[in-house]
DNA sequence: CATGAATGAGTGTTCATTCAT
DNA sequence: TATGAATGAACACTCATTCAT
C-alpha cells in the first residue's frame, strides 16, 4: 500500500476533523498527528509548517464544497429560486460546518488575512462554489426570474457571506437567511 | 487622581487596540499591558483571567455601538429604506471592524461558542444593537416600507450577519449587501 | 477597641487556620489576609516579612502548647509511666497538629533549616515542652520508675521526635508510638 | 545509545540532587532541567507534570533503600538488637536525607497527604523497607530476643517513624533513639 | 493604622519545529 | 519515508512586596 499521498490525505483530513472537533486553538499538531496516527514529525515530511497544513487541508475541503456545487447552474428555471437558493445555502452550511474553524482563525490574522485578500484581490475572475453560484442567478436572470439590476457575481457573494453567520447562528437562522435575500425587506407598493 | 477605574479602561481598550492591530493569536497579556501603559499583573487585578478581559472589552465596545443605533427607530419613514439600511450598515461595520478579531476568535473555541449560544438561547428578546434594528424595521413595517410577512426579529440578525463578512470583505462589500437584503433577488413579475 | 495588637494576633491565627487547612504551600499573604479580614499590606505593617510572619505564628503555638505541658513534671509517681507519656503525646499531637505544616515547611528550606539548627545548638539549656518532658522524666527516674542509665534530655527529644510522624501518621499511630518508647523492643530475659 | 531511559534516569536523579541541596521550594523545573543538563520542555516528555516527577523521583530512591533493607531479616540472632537497629537506622537516615525534603514536602500539601493516606491504608499488607524490618523483627521475637507482646508491624513503622526526626537532628539523635527504642524507658523494676 | 493599586521576578506548562537515526 | 527525542521561545498566571494616600 502507498503511503506517501495516504499519509497526506490522512493528514488534511485528521487537521480539519480536529479543527472541527476541538477548536482552533486545540488543534495543535500533537492533536492532529495523534488523529492522524502518525509522530508529529511526519507532519513536516508532507508540510513545510503548520500554515501551509492548513492552507492545504481548507483548500482540500473547499474542492468537495465546489464540486457539490457545480450541479447548480443547471436547476435555473427548476423548482423556485427561494426554494433553489435555500437548499443550496443549506448544502454549504453542513459541509462549511467542518472547515469554518480553520478558515475563521485564518481571517483572525493579520498577515493570512492579508494574503488572502491579495489573492482574492488578484483573481477578478470568480472561481469554485462563488462562480457556480453566480452563474446559476445569471442564468435564473437571464429567464427572467432574476431581477435584471442585479449583479450576479456581486450578488453570489453576498449570499456566501451569509454562510459564515448562518454556520454560527445553526440551522433556522439559514431558512430566515434564504428568505430575506430572496425577497428583499421591501414592500411590493413601495417599490 | 482615581486610577482604578481609569486603568481598567485603559486595558479594555488596550485588549481592542491590541487585537485589532496585531491580531488574536498576538494579543497576548504581555501585548496588552505594554500597550495599556502597565504591568501583567495589573491585568489580574482588574479581571481574573484573559477570558474575562475579552469578554469584558467586547462587551464594552458593544456598548457603545449599541448606543449608535438607538437613535435608528426614529428614522423609520424618512429617506429611503435602502439609504438607511445601507448608512446603518456602514456604521456598524467600521465600529465592529476594531472587535471583530476578539469576537471571532470567540466564536471559534467551542467552549466559548457554546456559552455564548445559552446565553443568546435563555435571552428570547433582543437586546442592544439587534433590539433597535428589529424596532427600526418593525416601525417601517407599521407604515408599509417594509413588505408584511417579514418577522422584524430575525430580519435585524440576518442584517446583523452580513456584517461579519462585510466587514471581512471590506467597504464596497457593505453596499452590495444592502441592496441585496433590501430589494431581494426576485424580479418583480415573479412575485 | 485598640485595633493594633488584635490585629496582630488575628493575623498570627489566620496563619495558623490557613497553614493548617489548605496547606503551606496555599498559605499565601493574599490567603491569610482574607482569612483575618485585612488587606496584604496590613501583614507588613505587623512582620518585616512573610518568613517572620511565619516564625512568630510556630512561636504563638507553641507557647500555648509549652503552658499545656508545665503541668506534666507534677504528675511523677502518679498513674503510669506509661499513660502518662501516651496521654502527654496524645495532648502534644492534637496541639501540634495545626502547627505541623508551618514548623516541617520550615524544615524543608535549607537556610530556615539552618537557622534552626544553629539556635537549637547554642542552647544548651532545653525550653518550652521539651523542658517540661525532661523534667518530667528525670523526675520518674528519682522515683526509680525510669530507668537509671537514660538520659533525660535526650529522651525527651526521641519522644517528641515522634510526634512528626505520629501527627502524620494519625492516632492509633501515637499508642504505638507510647508503648515501644516506653517498653522497648528487649524481651526482659535479653537484658 | 538509546538516551530515552538514560534521561529519564537523570531526571530523577537530579530532582532528589537539586531538592536535597536547595531545598524543596527552590526544586523548580528550570533548576532541575539545568541540573540534568536538559532543557525545561524534555521534562515533560518524560513526566506529565511536576509532581509526577517528585513521585517518581521518591519512588526511585526509596526503591534503592527497600533493596539495601533486604538482608536485614537474616541478621537477627547475630550481633545484637541494639547494633542491629542502630546499624538500620544509620543506615536508612543517610539514604533518606536525600529524599527527606521531597517526602515532607508531599506530606505538607493537604491533596497529597491525603492520596497517601488513602493509598497507605489500602495496603494492608507492609512493603519495601517497612516489611523488612517487620520481617526482622518478627524473627527475633522468635528466638526470644524481642519481647513477646510486641506486634512487629506496628512497632517497625514506629522505628522508621523516628527516621523523620533523626535525619532532621542529625547523627547523634539516631543513637538515642535507637537506645530509647530498644531498651525503653522503664527501670527493670518497674515492669 | 490601614489600604487599594501596582509590579518585578518568577512559576509550571505548551507549542511548533529540528534532527539523528 | 517515518519517528523518538529534544528544545527555544513563549504563554497565562501568581507571589511577596512596596508606596502614595
Amino acid at each position: 500500500m502507498p503511503r506517501g499521498p495516504h499519509t497526506r490525505r490522512n493528514l488534511l483530513e485528521a487537521t480539519i476533523t480536529v479543527a472541527a472537533r476541538e477548536g482552533y486553538a486545540r488543534a495543535t499538531t500533537r492533536a492532529i498527528a495523534d488523529e492522524a496516527g502518525v509522530s508529529e514529525a511526519t507532519i513536516y515530511r508532507h508540510f513545510p509548517d503548520k500554515l501551509t497544513l492548513f492552507a492545504a487541508a481548507v483548500g482540500h475541503q473547499n474542492a468537495d464544497i465546489d464540486q457539490a456545487l457545480a450541479a447548480l447552474p443547471e436547476r435555473a428555471g427548476q423548482g423556485s429560486v427561494l426554494e433553489n437558493v435555500r437548499t443550496c445555502l443549506h448544502q454549504l452550511a453542513s459541509m462549511k460546518e467542518a472547515v469554518l474553524p480553520l478558515e475563521l482563525a485564518m481571517l483572525i490574522d493579520p498577515e493570512l488575512a492579508q494574503a488572502r485578500a491579495d489573492r482574492l484581490a488578484a483573481a477578478h475572475e470568480l472561481t469554485g462554489a462563488p462562480r457556480h453560484l453566480a452563474d446559476y442567478l445569471a442564468a435564473e436572470q437571464a429567464i427572467g426570474r432574476v431581477r435584471a439590476g442585479l449583479d450576479p457575481h456581486r450578488a453570489a457573494l453576498v449570499l456566501l457571506g451569509t454562510l459564515f453567520s448562518a454556520v454560527v447562528g445553526g440551522g433556522p437562522v439559514i431558512d430566515d437567511c434564504a428568505d430575506v435575500l430572496v425577497h428583499g425587506l421591501l414592500a411590493p407598493v413601495a417599490r
